[in-house]
DNA sequence: GCGTAATCTAATCAACT
DNA sequence: AGTTGATTAGCTCATTACGC
DNA sequence: GCGTAATCTAATCAACG
DNA sequence: CGTTGATTAGCCCATTACGC
């Protein structure tokens, strides 16, 4: 799905942000900043803002951009270095835990954001930056609403729900089901009387490794 | 629900369509043509629209509104009246088989409405005026549109959706189930060696009726 | 607990040098 | 043309985790 | 066949005489 | 203030029937 008419690409591109040139020091802190944590935290950003006077979802993207072209892919699960100093049990864990608050939108925001978004779903920035003077919110959070919430959701999930509906039916002992929930049923219910069957359950498929 | 605050009604009942007053003779064919069929076609009441000048969405308010109120209520099935004539077959079914032809809406209108309806979902006869010029489409369909489709659609048959899923469960024999649709599955199977169970199965809700 | 904002990866687009 | 910031998709909605 | 525009009823709002 | 045109809801989406 790469190459399309130069056409549409023009309607979804058109104004977007202006290209961020970081300085040679911005940079050499950003670097340092990173050899350090490659996955700083909500406050570890800011500061890092205040810092390089920049904003913060600037940081954000270097960050993203840093990780995924200088190795340091796959983000450790929990802590991937526990040979490392764990003497302040406190100041350590600014790792996952620490993010933005929560903003939560009043109705007439969400009303005026899905009317935007209806109207052109990829607005560019000057757009946007309309829109968050209008509503009263950063145009970072602006930019990434869009996506997350509001009516595309909406569609795709009574899609799912419409699929999960006309989902292929299993077969489990000597029935058949047709969803992948009433078959979990089914097996909790058996598990006592018919104990060797081994299942396999993920959220969206079933299989019965095991016969009667 | 009959008094709320007068403050949100004016904010609905904001700027409707005047009332059209009319006169002696067109009242007379309205009541004439009343008489001989309260139900009439569209092309009835296009030709009554006119002969007595007016706009075809008036008409049928009227007939609506005289139906409601002098007496007629409980539009019969098919034909209420067998005993009449039954002569010209052809020219005796006027009555359900001849409406309005289907307009079809391209998706930059229904954009347009859509958009309008969540800004407002009780525009005033102005800027329905203003949406039916804007999308080339008679206002008399506009007005209606709103109710009919759109959003508002969508969000109910995503909550439906989303009953139907969390339903009660349900018991048939020694099992329990979360879904109508998988008791049917379930009961079909085995209907041959249990042959005695009454199930009642409607859209929503199954009963089993006899036991194992 | 559910809803959903925040966050992430992988891929691509595109401005600047 | 390479570098790198910005944007987009994520397809049985990506995953996580927090606010209400 | 499904999606949905057209149509309907019952109730209420509201302008005009 | 009654008559009557206009509007709204229709609560497990009001019902009907037609276009695609």
């Amino acid at each position: 799905m790469g190459q399309d008419s130069p056409s549409d690409k023009t309607m979804v591109t058109k104004g977007r942000r202006s290209r961020t040139s970081f300085t040679e020091e911005q940079l050499e802190i950003l670097v340092q900043a990173f050899s350090q944590n490659p996955y700083p935290g909500y406050t570890a950003k800011q500061r890092l803002a205040v810092e390089i006077n920049a904003e913060e979802s600037r940081i954000q993207i270097w960050f993203q951009n840093r990780r995924a072209r200088h190795g340091f892919l796959k983000r450790p699960k929990k802590k991937l270095d526990p040979s490392k100093d764990h003497a302040s049990p406190k100041e350590k864990i600014q790792d996952g835990r620490d993010r933005r608050c929560r903003t939560s939108y009043t109705s007439s925001q969400l009303q005026t954001l899905k009317n935007a978004f209806t109207e052109n779903p990829y607005p560019g920035i000057d757009s946007r930056e309309q829109l968050a003077e209008k509503i009263g919110v950063p145009e970072s959070r602006v930019q990434l609403f869009l996506p997350e919430t509001g009516m595309a959701q909406k569609d795709q999930e009574m899609k799912n729900i419409q699929e999960k509906t006309n989902q292929n039916t299993h077969i489990a002992g000597n029935f058949e089901y047709k969803s992948v929930l009433d078959l979990k049923l089914y097996l909790s219910e058996t598990e006592d009387t018919v104990a060797t069957q081994h299942v396999t359950f993920s959220k969206r498929s079933a299989v019965v490794a095991s016969g009667v």
